[in-house]
DNA sequence: AATGAATGAGACTTCATTCAT
DNA sequence: CATGAATGAAGTCTCATTCAT
């Protein structure tokens, strides 16, 4: 066998690994969205992954750290997505921080399953700190990018109101409660207007900036 | 034995009841509150209270109705606890507000072991139908008085640019948020700081009638 | 406190005894009816005489004990049954065999739940030997009668094709495996047809005192 | 891993689970036998097996499974037991009939571990229909084969005093009633006395082609 | 790598029995 | 005598993990 044959055979089952990790992440999201965390047993996962029992163990070395990597995964995959969304979005401080905000109530990102399996983690988070470090880093990155957006229209907008800090608290709070009520009353809480009400918040904190909707 | 003594006893034991089941409730609280939802086990609550294993499933028909009238007894307390707030805040719409608000960051209220049960129990809501409906009603009566005091105020005020609906969504919202801050991240969103965030927000939403904290 | 009051006294708690004590039996004879033996707790069988939980272990030292009363009760109640009978038929051994055959046919004897009741116990026997004790005696006694009379047919009809004490096994194994058909195929096996089959075994056994029914 | 290799694993496997069932109905056979019913836990049928405690969930799904299973199996050993006794047979009906017979008889089925679990199904089948469903059918045609043989008997002897079908009850009910005199009274009943009382009967119905034992 | 049988700790629950009132 | 709360042993079942194949 030569030497690039057993490079790609590496390469291949490092891919192979990395298609079977993820779909098991995945297989884990799908079966806490359904089942629900206590529910969520190796074999819900395996069978939602189509894979036999024994092999979960083979992946990641146990239960936890499948949970914690399935947050990670959650946690990177919010993160990819808000940066993308202000690569794409002007340059300007209010228009990135618009297109943060708009972000989380995406449906691919504020979905029903998704926000229950945040808050599932979330539930848990005191007592196994490994769920917070998964997503510590990505949530510090996003704090920060909201406070220097807010910080960069609070002086453009020479507002003296609130500070940069407590202007970015408050957006990610505002965001968060509203995450609840559409996991607890998906019926009183759409996400359009749920989306309305954080940009009106952001209106009444910026007003200069931005827009009232509707 | 006299009717009297009877109705005596009974009238014990009957008090002896609550107070064991009350006991059990409070054991929970405590254990989820130091353990997790996960870990809390009937043994650890029952060690908790002092009792003997099969008690519990003496007073309480199963774990998960014990869990569901613990989540109840929270939301009954925290329904007291503001009910009384506004019966002693004075009569204007804006201090009755003020005064609901405020209860929602009283230590008693907001304390780290009764934020991580609050998110255990809201983490598994979507499916065990039994603990949403455990805080339904005291949670659309709190929505209500929110939106009957911001109507008021609304009125007053002449505010044109929110209605009562929307207002008290957003309040709600905000608190809830506030409350995930300081259960994930506590050192970051201390009590007095999420407080004063939370007024803050109600003096942009009505200037004529709040000022800023601070 | 005369002593005749005394003894009344005494008298009417004996009684109150014997009937509190009978009352939990039936009331166990019907538990064991109505959910099968393995069902029947004493919490079944006190909530059924109306009593509460804790009596039980008053009257009776253990749950074992009152099953084996139980048992003896039935097989008491069994043989009165067939004593009564034979003191009321004619004094011929025919009639009398007749007549302790038929009382294994009354509805009162064989009906759906006495019989679940009767083998629930059978099949229980061989491990608790305190079962076969309550209803040993009464059982030889039948046998002994069957016996008896047998030989004194058998010795009056001349027959010599079976001795006395193999026709009242016989007799007996028919009327066992009788009961067992109406336990297992009630619709195949109705109380009516399954006496015919036990009087016409008797025909066969001894033709010149009985005739075929039907 | 070649195809081959692969069905030739799977071979194993599938043999593997059966006759870990297999074991386990065994282990659970020879507990009710040793135990009696109501003694008989998961703990004592895995100990007996040699297996771990959790071994019996994962091949039956639950308890009542492993023995309704258990009950099964009986039924069917039993069921071939005759059916290789009848091929063998000559052909004549009264010589089928008699092997029949003469199989409820023999050691292995009609040993007192076996006939305490008859007995204690049979006890139980009124309150777990899963028992008797177990068994229905065997015994649905061996009341079949009785019949036709009775009537095949009754027709070539041209007797007039029974029909078929009830000459097939009264072979059962007797054969039942000398299993469970047996069960209870060992020492009074005999294996080989019983056997004799049955073929003695038999003798009696069916005067032209069987002959008095003994 | 994958499979799935096996393990065993531990959870929930039931229930006979005890005991203060 | 009666009540019913309390106890705790024991049972069934689940499930993460291990391991031979």
């Amino acid at each position: 066998m030569s030497a690039a044959t057993v490079n790609a055979d590496r390469a291949k089952r490092t891919e192979a690994r990395h298609v079977r990790r993820r779909q098991l992440i995945e297989a884990t999201i799908a079966s806490i969205a359904e089942l629900g965390f206590s529910d969520t047993t190796l074999t819900a996962v395996t069978k939602r992954a189509g894979l036999s029992h024994g092999t979960i163990n083979f992946h990641f070395k146990s239960k936890e750290i499948l949970f914690a990597e399935t947050l990670g995964f959650l946690a990177r995959e919010h993160f990819d997505c808000w940066q993308k969304a202000i690569a794409k979005a002007p340059p300007e401080p209010s228009a990135q921080l618009a297109a943060m905000i708009d972000v989380d109530f995406k449906p691919n990102i504020c979905s029903p399953p998704k926000l229950a399996v945040w808050f599932s983690f979330w539930g848990q988070v005191k007592y196994r700190p490994a769920y917070l470090e998964a997503h510590d880093t990505y949530d510090r990155k996003r704090f920060d990018e909201f406070s220097r957006l807010c910080g960069e229209i609070i002086a453009a907008g020479e507002y003296d109101h609130v500070d940069a800090a407590s202007a970015a608290r408050r957006i990610e709070a505002m965001i968060d409660g509203l995450w609840l009520g559409m996991l607890l009353y998906p019926k009183l809480h759409r996400r359009g207007t749920a989306r309305d009400d954080a940009f009106d918040m952001l209106a009444m904190l910026f007003p200069k900036h931005f827009d009232r909707p509707g």
